[in-house]
DNA sequence: TCAAATATTGACTATCACTTCAAACTTCGT
DNA sequence: ACGAAGTTTGAAGTGATAGTCAATATTTGA
């Protein structure tokens, strides 16, 4: 909902109209989001975006101002779908803190190497975002990180998990989280859960969890 | 040495002079190396290597046929310089291998933070890159892990390390450290050496080492 | 049904970066 | 000193892609 249009329809526009606006809104930050998620944000021209839409770019500067902007926007719902994906998750689950995180983790990873492979480093690395659109991501990631935090510190605070920096634990899950779907790109499905499993494991340690068995 | 040029002068070429372009190209490379390892490759255009080199670009593709073979020939010159720095320091450490690697942890990542802050990302996504030239990278890395490859596995020997996985402790390693640059950039000198310590606490949970105190 | 509002087109511009190359310049060996 | 070999230049070519806009098509509401 609520996304932003910097471009508005000259004046009035009954609500109806408005509704169709933000639907067609909607479609395109859909589709541009899976084309960024898929092959990043530089690897994805305008074109690519209007094509999947069936529509000519032109068309989607009626309703965004820049690549930048529908960027910004298409990251945004990306995120946001994401986070409460696990956030249902996490609800959905019981059991110690290493448990929830452990099957977070899995969760994490596993939306990313089959659903948008090279969404995580768009979340990673804003690098080349200019200005505000930076703080848009920075704050995505946040609340996304919000969720491993509460939980690694919940484990802390248990006594279950040894940590040194929360802060840094984070950097390293996530940054290690999101190559994983490079890893994990030539391998065949069953080969990929297998992986991300061991993924999970192996991340379990950086807050002191010894690998089952 | 041994830098590969596609493109020979005419014949002939007493080794005098080829001993000077063989310089110029080291001059060239270094140049480059420098540039795409505090930037990263996209983000470094041929007119900028130029410019440091106070030469026009036009003047580069007398040595090298494309962007992409100077990249390919920069990255393995940085790669075989940090390689050689990193063998030289285990090679001066003694002690437990728990010990060792840690240090070696802290100064590969101290050298990318100071030195070259895009260059691990450059050895640990060759996405963009075409055809053969992500062999050579992948090589490159390979050689580079095999320094913490031995440790790892002489301390999994020792029984000092527990480990799920070496090939995934290694990649979440070099996951967390290619991204370390970033997360200390806007730091200043002090508090980055610090964060980096902090880093190599954290890293070595990966391998089943609680942090010390 | 018709005019106003909304949406889409497609051709056009601008820019940036890789690449080519003939001509000019420099260095080398004799 | 001179020609040949090696090097550099600057301008032009190419291609990809962001962004613009007047013309056109579609939808809306009365």
């Amino acid at each position: 909902m609520s996304t932003e249009e910097t471009i508005e329809p000259t004046r009035s526009a009954s609500s109806r109209v408005q509704r169709k606006r933000g639907r067609r809104i909607q479609e395109i930050l859909t589709a541009a989001a899976e084309l960024f998620g898929e092959r990043g944000y530089d690897a994805v021209s305008l074109e690519d975006v209007a094509e999947r839409l069936d529509v000519t770019k032109g068309s989607l500067y009626y309703y965004f101002s820049s690549k930048d902007e529908l960027g910004t926007a298409a990251i945004e719902t990306l995120g946001t779908e994401w986070t409460a994906r696990l956030q249902k998750l996490v609800d959905g689950t019981s059991g110690s803190a290493a448990d929830r995180l452990r099957a977070l983790i899995h969760e994490h990873v596993l939306i990313a190497v089959r659903d948008h492979p090279a969404a995580l480093q768009v979340f990673l690395v804003p690098r080349r975002w200019p200005h505000e659109q930076r703080e848009s991501i920075k704050e995505l990631r946040q609340r996304h990180d919000r969720l491993f935090r509460a939980l690694i510190e919940e484990g802390v605070a248990a006594g279950e998990f040894t940590v040194t920096g929360v802060d840094t634990v984070l950097q390293c899950m996530h940054a290690a989280m999101s190559q994983a779907p490079v890893w994990c790109a030539d391998l065949p499905a069953r080969a990929q859960y297998e992986a991300v499993d061991e993924v999970a494991d192996t991340l379990m340690m950086l807050v002191g969890q010894a690998p089952p068995e």
